[in-house]
DNA sequence: AATATGACTGTATATACATACAGTTTTAGG
DNA sequence: CCTAAAACTGTATGTATATACAGTCATATT
């Protein structure tokens, strides 16, 4: 599927990396142009349509710097990521509290600090950390004030601990699948289970992978 | 010198994060404004301004989304030596597995592997994490295999939990003090609670601070 | 009481940028 | 020989963007 690309374009490619790498941020089309002498920034802007067409880059209309490179291989993404933050050893989660409704759970307004994790925690790397409100899964060793590491996916399998969302609401529990229908069940008897009614609005955010508590009950 | 961040200002710096994270490039005065609902994008711009201020972020000027993310590591330029040699911003824990009868808890033996955290994470500074057995803290949301994040100290208030050695065991359970009398209690009723008697070794190796659940049931 | 700071609104402007359209030249293929 | 594609130059334009200046309001410090 895809193409060679000409040396030029190649050339193209490593620059945009470079940058990317070196600043943070990608070129435009006049420091493309003046990196390789182009005397008009119409060059670049070429180069960057075939790259787009050879899907080595993605373009995004209207914004400036609007240059992605598409990773070819997980490696040199996750390096252009870490030169970035340059954070080697630590991966920044946000935690999350109190999710307004019909909000994303990444809103901004819904991020109450970051925190620094060892990436090799989990066995799968987080996403987020959402703050546990209630005692719904108090039996899983789930309490309220923890902090649930949550992996963003959306879907899921029968059993798994999930951040799901049902209308506006966004709650924790345990998935339950059986031939297309759902039930959310808590792991404490004074919760009732939660089956999802057709019409309703649902969607799993994502999965469980550790879980981390900052002060027990002392 | 490294003043903190307004809760304000750590939403911004996650909300740039995430940016950089799903689209590849900076966001703008105008984005930032949006996803915060400000009306100008001046108050993006001021708190950019303070961001970088405090070394959080690099702001090229002129150049569109010329915002960077600085590494927490070197935060701390005043004190560059010190943060080369010492990562002043994360603390190395040891991670303690089955302890060996009669050993001390931090003996080499024992340390399966070490963890960088972030120190912010707890109140108390914790000096080593203890891999949990057994279920007899379930009903305190402690389960089999969970890191137990433990502060050193010989003593210990009646109520918390605590880590403690009975003659050549290590346990963790809720400590009670009744006029020298000292009782552990299990938080799950399947297990006595344990009366030492005169004659017994009994010491408090530490207390709770933390947990961490590497991988929550599945 | 005076001052500083955080967190904004509102207006304005120069310029940074993406992008369209019209050409030129060179090279490789049919 | 003809044509397409690659690799440019040159001109132009609307808008995306950074950024200055003047205020407001609340809260915390001196």
């Amino acid at each position: 599927m895809a193409a060679a690309l000409t040396p030029r374009q190649t050339q193209i490619v490593s620059f945009i990396r470079q940058v990317i790498i070196s600043t943070g941020f990608p070129p435009t089309r006049a420091e493309i142009s003046s990196e390789f002498g182009f005397k008009s920034a119409n060059s670049a802007e070429e180069h960057l349509r075939a790259l787009a067409k050879k899907g080595v880059i993605l373009l995004t209309a209207g914004a400036s710097r609007g240059i992605r490179l598409v990773s070819t291989d997980d490696q040199d993404d996750t390096s252009l990521l870490l030169s970035r933050s340059a954070n080697l050893l630590h991966l920044t989660l946000p935690i999350v509290g109190r999710v307004a409704a019909g909000q994303p759970i990444l809103a901004a307004e819904n991020v109450e600090r970051e925190l620094q994790l060892d990436p090799a925690l989990f066995t799968k790397t987080p996403d987020y950390l959402l703050k546990v409100r209630g005692l719904s899964m108090r039996d899983a060793g789930i309490l309220d004030g923890d902090l649930l590491a949550v992996k963003r996916t959306p879907e899921a399998r029968s059993g798994q601990i999930i951040v799901a969302r049902i209308d506006e609401d966004v709650t924790v529990k345990r998935l339950s699948q059986n031939k297309g229908q759902i039930i959310l069940l808590a792991e404490n008897p004074d919760f009732e289970p939660i089956s999802i009614k057709p019409g309703q609005q649902f969607a799993i955010e994502g999965i469980a992978v550790g879980l981390i508590r900052a002060d027990p009950l002392q």
